[in-house]
DNA sequence: GCTAGATACAACCATATGGTTGTATCCATG
DNA sequence: CATGGATACAACCATATGGTTGTATCTAGC
């Protein structure tokens, strides 16, 4: 059994978000996932210079989306699933919001006779 | 049962993600999950101009994860729950392809006398 | 230890973005 | 129907981003 690499991600949401904000590096995040890439194939993939791949795929692994790993004499670069899962949650988190407040909402229909003043909902939740 | 106002948004990745891409916004559709915000309250909670706040808007409305809608005389904030449904879905789909992968390699593991030969990782899925 | 393949990085350019201020338009109400 | 509160929008600025080319570094193998 052997451990699975615990990468213990820091989620930087702007970086994060700002890099899945690009078609070809969401095309690299794919890739990766479905197994790791060498960057000279992936780069065979898109319409514009080996740099310039470099360079979206170092935004990626700024934001934490992807590591690079040495293989014999070139680099591979593998997903952090962490990551994604994490970017999951937060969304995850605003669509509870919107799901809590249908609740309220149907809860309120279904008893007309509630008191509805202190329900202020610009409460501080921030960060 | 009131109709939910199907909103058949279109699903721009590079927008929707370049959106949540900034706290200020991210902050601004957390809030109008919760419920939905007049403009000026909502630019209340910012150390920036008005104008500011209205161009973050324009943006999360451009990328379709708000509508605005007069009330009165003035506008409020609706946030779109399909448009971070839809990019959950695209994250969900990054995760299912490490998730197959992981499942081969196990599958791998326990018939040790499969052919390899012919699974070539880099078919084109594009999109 | 040279050499060539692979990767890294710097300098540069064009355009996009996030902020500002100022002005114009819209609309409920006296 | 004039007014003022609320919103929209244009012009402007600084910095970030996505691309280029060119040069430097690293490493496997002869």
């Amino acid at each position: 059994m052997q451990a699975v690499t615990t990468t213990a991600t820091t989620f930087d949401a702007d970086r994060v978000f700002a890099a899945l904000a690009d078609g070809t590096r969401r095309d690299i995040v794919r890739r990766a996932m479905a197994g790791e890439q060498g960057i000279v194939e992936l780069s065979a993939h898109y319409p514009m210079s080996f740099a310039a791949v470099q360079k979206h795929i170092a935004v990626l692994e700024r934001a934490g989306l992807v590591t690079k790993a040495r293989v014999g004499r070139r680099k591979v670069v593998r997903t952090n699933v962490e990551a994604i899962r994490m970017a999951q949650r937060l969304l995850d988190r605003y669509e509870q919001l919107w799901r809590d407040r249908i609740g309220r909402m149907s809860a309120l229909l279904d008893a007309p006779g509630t008191d509805i003043t202190g329900t202020d909902a610009t409460e501080d939740m921030h960060r």
